[in-house]
RNA sequence: CGGAGUUUAGCGCAGCUUGGUAGCGCGCCUGCCUUGGGAGCAGGAGGCCACAGGUUCGAAUCCUGUAACUCCGACCA
């Protein structure tokens, strides 16, 4: 442990402080800078390219389910709004109104969007005429703004970016089938890609989106024990084809409303991938999202350089040539242990060291980021084994994940069990509910933990409501959460 | 939006109590030397002390206000 600490000064230990923790990972690792402007941040290069990549990802999946995207104005004529009344209450308090123009005031507000279901759904009203334009899958990626009271970088800022799909079925059956549907790309896209494990479930009514009838979510633990939603898919019924007027004549020649859909995905889940897999040393990516996934240091005595560092760059086109995302650190005036160090708090997931010994066995040593572990590999069979340990990586970053998010979890029947695990023992508790709004909103209270999800296959069923010990129709999960 | 804290060089901090020429460590620049876990020596650059008022001969320091950030609540991807 003293050896650790040695290796990592200017990091806040995760136990020490999760928080300051957070902030000071994603600050040196130049993954973000605060702006002017209250709430809102920076993408430095190397946060926005991890951005980058889960658009690349989530957006191949997109299209294999058979979406297009599109792209609809920022601003939004506050009209719109009004025509979903559940939906403006839940927004009001954080638009911002555009109101003038230069000089002059505008005949109709203009607000800036924080999503888009209204001016979405305005438009498929007159797209949609007949069963045969149905279903209508429409995607897009998009900053919304959302004056939040707090922010946290990634977590919770004012303006954000994220991927909102919108779309239009022609019966209830289909829409809640694209609703569950997306929620099961999002989750293979978190657990396969990220690598980080999550909870499916549906939201409470008093948490799902307001003018939804149903919400679904995926939760992930953070390694202080706490929650993030990582994405949400909702199925909106007829509620914004009723306010819209998206109708459609059907089959039997009878005038029908359409049913529709939305979900997103936004840059929240960097947060997560960080507090998830982040450790004392800083940050840690899954080699299938890590922008950089081998870093190549060549090391040596000044008149070994001339050898080493074309060596370096041969072993760095090969991996290349076969589709690695590989960088190199040959600066001369930098130590190979700051090297080490820096690559390591950055989380790029292997390490590739050549020095004058390999060079002359023919052979270099490969670390791995998440155990330190050094492994001796002959040249020939750098890109097989690379392969290898990129895949045990991805893996087991994720087993290293869901067996935390497990150790932290467990099924409660009182209100004194919730209290101490998710306060003292930090975690995610599994209650059962009786379905009163009024018992949530108990748990709360008295304990600051929200009902994260209703998960669709809960470990145990409760019997009794956490809270009134009355018969409990549902097991919630519930976590203090982000 | 309420409660608490913070704001001094790129980063981390001291100086403030008791007003009197703005400091330390790291980083940065130059040179030498070095390279298998954050090397060493020498020289150097860098500040409207968050901002705006006030008190004072004089303010980083005292007073008032504002802003940003962090934490705790209420509201939310």
């Amino acid at each position: 442990m003293a050896k650790e600490k040695e290796f990592v000064k200017e990091i806040t230990p995760q136990g020490e402080d999760f928080s300051k923790w957070y902030i000071e990972v994603i600050t040196k690792a130049q993954l973000m800078d605060y702006s002017p402007v209250r709430g809102c941040i920076v993408f430095r290069p190397d946060g926005f390219e991890l951005w980058e990549a889960c658009q690349r990802e989530l957006d191949q999946r997109f299209k294999a389910t058979g979406h297009r995207n599109a792209y609809f104005p920022l601003f939004i004529p506050e009209s719109f709004f009004e025509k979903e009344k559940e939906h403006i209450e839940g927004f009001n308090p954080e638009l911002p109104w555009v109101t003038q123009v230069g000089d002059d005031k505008l005949e109709e507000r203009l607000a800036v969007r924080p999503t888009s279901e209204t001016i979405i759904g305005h438009m498929y009203s007159q797209w949609i005429q007949s069963y045969r334009d149905l279903p209508l899958l429409l995607n897009q990626w998009a900053n919304v703004v959302r004056w939040e009271k707090r922010t946290l970088p990634f977590i919770r800022t004012s303006e954000f970016l994220w991927q909102e799909g919108h779309t239009a079925h022609a019966t209830a059956q289909e829409a809640q089938e694209e609703t569950l549907r997306m929620l099961d790309v999002y989750t293979e896209f978190m657990e396969e890609v990220l690598s980080v494990p999550v909870i499916r479930g549906q939201k409470t009514p008093s948490e799902k989106f307001p003018g939804a009838v149903a919400t679904y979510s995926i939760e992930a633990m953070m390694r202080d024990g706490k929650a993030i939603q990582a994405g949400t898919s909702h199925n909106l019924g007829q509620n914004f084809a009723s306010s819209f007027k998206i109708e459609f004549l059907d089959k039997d020649n009878e005038r029908k409303l359409a049913y529709t859909t939305s979900w997103g995905m936004s840059t929240r889940i960097l947060g997560a991938l960080i507090m998830v897999h982040g450790d004392d040393r800083g940050l840690q990516l899954p080699p299938r999202i890590a922008p950089t996934q081998m870093m190549v240091i060549p090391i040596g005595p000044a008149k070994m350089r001339e050898h080493v560092v074309p060596a370096a760059h041969e072993l760095v086109a090969t991996l290349r040539q076969v589709g690695y995302r590989v960088g190199i650190d040959d600066r001369e005036d930098v130590s190979p242990g700051w090297k080490f160090n820096e690559y390591e708090m950055r989380g790029i997931p292997l390490r590739i060291e050549l020095g004058p010994r390999d060079l002359a066995a023919d052979q270099v040593v490969v670390v791995r980021r998440d155990t330190g572990e050094k492994i001796l590999v002959p040249v020939q069979e750098l890109v097989e084994r690379v392969r290898e340990l990129l895949d045990v990586i991805q893996r087991s970053l994720f087993d290293r994940a869901r067996a935390f998010r497990e150790e932290h979890s467990s099924p409660v029947e009182t209100m004194e069990a919730l209290q101490e695990r998710v306060r003292e023992a930090r975690g995610f508790a599994l209650a059962g509910w009786c379905g009163d709004e009024a018992c949530e909103a108990a748990v709360k209270e008295q304990t600051g933990a929200t009902s994260r999800n209703i998960p669709f296959d809960p470990p145990v069923h409760q019997k009794t409501c956490v809270h009134c010990q009355k018969p409990a129709t549902h097991t919630v999960w519930f976590g203090r959460a982000y």
